[in-house]
DNA sequence: TTTTTCGTACGAAATTTTTCCTACCTTTGA
DNA sequence: TCAAAGGTAGGAAAAATTTCGTACGAAAAA
């Protein structure tokens, strides 16, 4: 199913520091994104898990959360959702605005370009 | 600002035909995406005049609604924040992640290959 | 002229998403 | 033992977004 935006940050605090806590997942939250009651993403959490979008272990009384889906797979389908709907689909044309985009280091650049080159062969 | 998914919707059929009326883009939506009133559009194109999203020329009764920025400086801002969010501001790890995906096809490489012998010229 | 069609304005409802209060249970430590 | 700290559950409210009914005016057609 599709994350919300907020589920997206959960996720990805998921994503970076693997099965986590409740509690964890709200202090990472509060360090590197806002001011977030712990309820809150509890509940978020909770309803991530009736989604589907987690899962819980609940063997100890500390519920430990974790991705439902790999976080390529995710990934992946929400590049394709972006890639449809802002690019018409063609990844080629998001490239091209990559590099028209003054805030794309150079050094970005030429990553990207090594990367293309590999895969030509 | 930044505009919602319904926003960007609008704005996508804005780009892509230039400066329409209610009724055009209305129409649009219904064909391409789905079905949708013509009050909720007309409502949702006065928030986004509100908003400065887009801009409104009042001067004939049909008033016809242009995007207020150009669409490349729009997109360039929503890249950049997906790039920020989903790749920790890695251009390069998008793309790797884009043809990592096996339905990227041979096609698009090849235009992308072209754009950047021109763009070393 | 009169009716019908097509436009905008606006308020309010519906839906989705986010936030947090409160109750209550378990563990910890004084 | 028992208070304090820390956990979950659940409901409800708040906020953001989306939808649409209705009123009303202008233009077009009959």
């Amino acid at each position: 199913m599709e994350p919300t935006k907020s589920e997206l940050e959960i996720l990805q605090v998921l994503w970076e520091h693997g099965p986590s806590t409740v509690r964890f997942v709200n202090d990472k939250l509060n360090e590197e994104k806002r001011a977030v009651q712990y309820s809150s993403t509890l509940k978020l959490m909770q309803i991530m898990a009736e989604k589907g979008i987690v899962i819980r272990d609940e063997s100890s009384m500390k519920h430990v959360y974790s991705p439902a889906e790999a976080e390529d797979k995710t990934k992946n389908a929400l590049l394709e959702k972006f890639v449809d709907s802002m690019y018409k689909g063609s990844a080629s044309n998001l490239v091209m605005q990559l590099f028209g985009n003054k805030n794309t280091s150079q050094e970005e650049l030429n990553e990207i370009k090594d990367f293309l080159k590999k895969l030509d062969k």
